[in-house]
DNA sequence: GAGCGCTTTTGATCTAGCTCAACTCCAAGC
DNA sequence: GCTTGGAGTTGAGCTAGATCAAAAGCGCTC
């Protein structure tokens, strides 16, 4: 149950927890297998996550089943504190992700007894909030090549300009979070793939080399 | 220089300023002219703003012009402070605008001796990000006239629920806080009259009155 | 290692929303 | 009053991206 699919390189963003948490880390582990869900949109936010290995989403749906994901939480990163007290969206596993779980109210105790507690889960909302902004703006005026663009310069960042970047989602996943169907996904990949801008690598598709990051900054606007 | 445009009457979310500046309020007033920039993306952040009435816009640009605003700010809106040091967006008046000026530095060093001060500057952020949030699943997944359902009863809820609904944004204004444009927006305005949803009030196509929230609300999915 | 199911790609066609353009309606200035 | 200009509406046609469909590729399981 808890073979790692992936080799974790310690993420940059790995002081996030410990900073809010403390030293003597007081969370227990878990495992989630793919498309299992973590918490609920409405549900009550009883528990603070940080991933280990693997991938969740955090996403809202339409009552038709319209999806919008917010964000791609990948190994290092934390989620469900932004929250609230109340989960606004649901998160699951998009493949089989380990993380950290620690209370809510622990860490919000520990936090009020702590200076730099409050200046660091504001900083956390405020990331949060920054990576929305940004994203409002390729959602509503950027092209699907753009976005896509946008896309892959963003895993690369996060995953620290990898050599082959590896994307844990399927096409479906990156449509709906950029809001296209997984057949312009897929059209505008071939796009750059064809301009010389990436090659896939191996057989899979969820693996890939950035030939140009320079010129798919550019695409990026 | 300084006539009023609207009437404000007491907006619910007037108690924020107070509660983060503090009761013996130091502050300047100043009125901005319709399209006068408040501040602009990357320049420091050096004062927040509160406004007594009028609106202003906050907004991101591609380099090609195309633009997004994030959010419209009415009267009793606090504003500019959620960026952290350095203005992460563009900000200016979409009519005569009055607000109300304190330095950010005076603001923090204030909450900073204040218990009740971070909470409220975090619950502030959190709004933000929520609004952002529910922006992104509109931007990405809505057709236009829910888009315009949404924004009608966005304002509708933000004044409100006046019996008249006056908006002081242009048609284009509202095409780039919903990502579309200007033409769409009107056809989707006259959609949403012939359905008998609203009705223009007076000679101006600023002014409307919701005929039927309840049916504008299944619109909005 | 054959078969099955899921993912992805690619092609063909359709359409929501964009673009371009004309016209109307005010509001402001002379 | 007349003129000018910005804002809004409406129409006609276009196009980026959606939808529908088929086939190919991969990774399971047995």
């Amino acid at each position: 149950m808890l073979s790692m699919t992936r080799t974790v390189s310690r993420p940059a963003n790995d002081g996030q927890f410990a900073a809010l948490v403390g030293e003597q880390v007081c969370c227990s582990e878990f495992t989630y297998r793919r498309g299992t869900e973590v918490f609920g949109e409405g549900e009550e936010a009883e528990y603070v996550y940080q991933i280990v290995s693997g991938a969740i989403r955090t996403y809202k749906l339409l009552c038709d089943g319209r999806r919008q994901i917010n964000s791609f939480h990948l190994p290092g990163d934390l989620f469900g504190l932004e929250n609230g007290a109340v989960h606004r969206f649901t998160a699951d596993a998009v493949i089989q992700t380990k993380v950290r779980i620690t209370s809510r109210r622990h860490l919000l105790d520990r936090i009020e007894h702590q200076e730099a507690g409050q200046a660091s889960l504001l900083t956390l909302v405020t990331r949060n909030l920054q990576h929305a902004e940004n994203h409002m703006l390729l959602l509503g005026r950027k092209t699907s090549v753009e976005k896509v663009a946008a896309f892959l310069l963003e895993m690369d960042r996060r995953q620290d300009h990898p050599d082959v970047l590896s994307l844990p989602m399927s096409r479906r996943d990156i449509a709906d979070y950029l809001g296209l169907t997984l057949e312009t996904v897929s059209r505008a990949l071939s796009t750059l793939r064809d301009d010389r801008m990436l090659r896939f690598d191996g057989q899979t598709q969820r693996q890939l080399v950035l030939l140009d990051r320079q010129k798919l900054a550019q695409l990026d606007a």
